[in-house]
DNA sequence: TTTAATATTAACTCAATGTTAACCCACTAT
DNA sequence: ATAGTGGGTTAACATTGAGTTAATATTAAA
């Protein structure tokens, strides 16, 4: 992937500025604005992977916001991280139902907001769905566990990311290089029977029929219907 | 790569002397165009790997070329981006539409734009055409399947190459040459049997009438519309 | 008719994937 | 500290089937 474009929104230009200079200097490809309104000025031009927007502020709030830019279908890639102080319990549920993605919680910490930017980033926006859904099977990122037929099955988080992964685009083929950068992240290496063995506990636990080889391609999943 | 090949449509011809001059000291192969018209007559020659296309031109608009160009199958593979002045939202989603790939945004500034140029040739057209489509078969990329009148059959890889060549210009015979070029690389040699045991598979199951071999010279893929 | 080009079949090879168990490490409870 | 637990990874070996080849038959062009 070429270098990630974000789009900060935050009333005060102070963090705008400590928070951009700081990004561009990580090589991502920084914009920012003022208020909701610029920020969804920017984002239709600017089309960002990753929006890091203030849930307080003046003019529009930030979970209006979210909403506006979610209404662009240039947008539907977006990853929407909101800035909120802590304990602010009410605030977060209305944001996800505007559809964002994620928190960052106030006072900022840089090493943990580059963190958390990279995860967002690396994860790609695809399986940022917080459930998905086919006919038999149902996966729910916000309790971390699959519903086959009623069935709840709990799994580790690399099990569970892959199936996410394969699940977020069912009959599609995922290859391996694929799967290594949005499970694993494009730097951190393992070896190559590793995603065999996580194939194997995963067709151990949901069937073997819902995940199909394709040699030499890579990995699909396909739903059953009886 | 050989050096890459930009098409510049622009109805200001001070800006296409501008860009040309410069992108042609970086080493690439440049040409233009004063319209939308004259821009699909030059694409379809000159074949470029990217066009960049002002939105808003007269005879044409670039929407409109855009639409144009992407129905030259020799063109799949170009990227078009568009330039267009801040804010045209509308625009913008039509433009994504008619299958452009990116959004420059006027004014221009020299150095964003080579660094976005760098990036599109880099990340490089490589995403071959996804769904190639007659009247009686579809091979989609995505899925490594072929549907044939509502039966999905999947193929190996290498039969799936191979008839994703063919069915890539209908009609038209593909020497053997040009065929291990495509599938197999130019490097790697086997054995000149190989192919015909590939085009025996296929037709095995796709049917034999598909793929018509043309005696001294290659193969051609032909639809059947019963 | 002659012959080079292609078709066909089956056997073979090897790379890609499957499988199993052991190992490492972080985390937890004792 | 110590032992226990479980996720994640690795290593060694087994299996599979895609891809190739070889041997023989057939075809179409000159």
């Amino acid at each position: 992937m070429s270098s990630s474009k974000i789009l900060l929104v935050d009333d005060d230009e102070d963090i705008l500025d400590l928070l951009e200079y700081n990004l561009s200097k990580e090589g991502y490809i920084v914009k920012t604005a003022i208020n909701g309104k610029k920020a969804i000025e920017v984002a239709n031009d600017f089309l960002p992977d990753l929006i890091i927007m203030d849930v307080m502020m003046p003019e529009m709030d930030g979970i209006e916001a979210c909403s506006e830019i979610r209404k662009n279908k240039l947008l539907a890639n977006t990853i929407i991280t909101f800035l909120t102080a802590r304990g602010e319990d009410y605030s977060q549920i209305a944001g996800y139902d505007a559809g964002a993605d994620d928190y960052i919680t106030k006072p900022i910490k840089p090493k943990v907001l580059f963190s958390k930017i990279k995860g967002l980033l690396r994860r790609g926006s695809v399986e940022a769905q917080l459930v998905e859904e086919t006919a038999s099977m149902r996966i729910d990122r916000e309790k971390y566990i699959v519903v086959q037929r009623d069935t709840e099955i709990s799994l580790p988080k690399k099990e569970f990311e892959l199936l996410a992964l394969l699940m977020s685009k069912p009959d599609n083929v995922f290859t391996r290089e694929k799967i290594f950068a949005s499970v694993w992240g494009d730097d951190i290496v393992v070896g190559d029977r590793t995603i065999d063995v996580h194939i194997r506990k995963l067709r151990e636990k949901i069937g073997d029929d819902y995940i199909k080889t394709v040699k030499g391609v890579g990995y699909k999943f396909v739903d059953i219907e009886d």
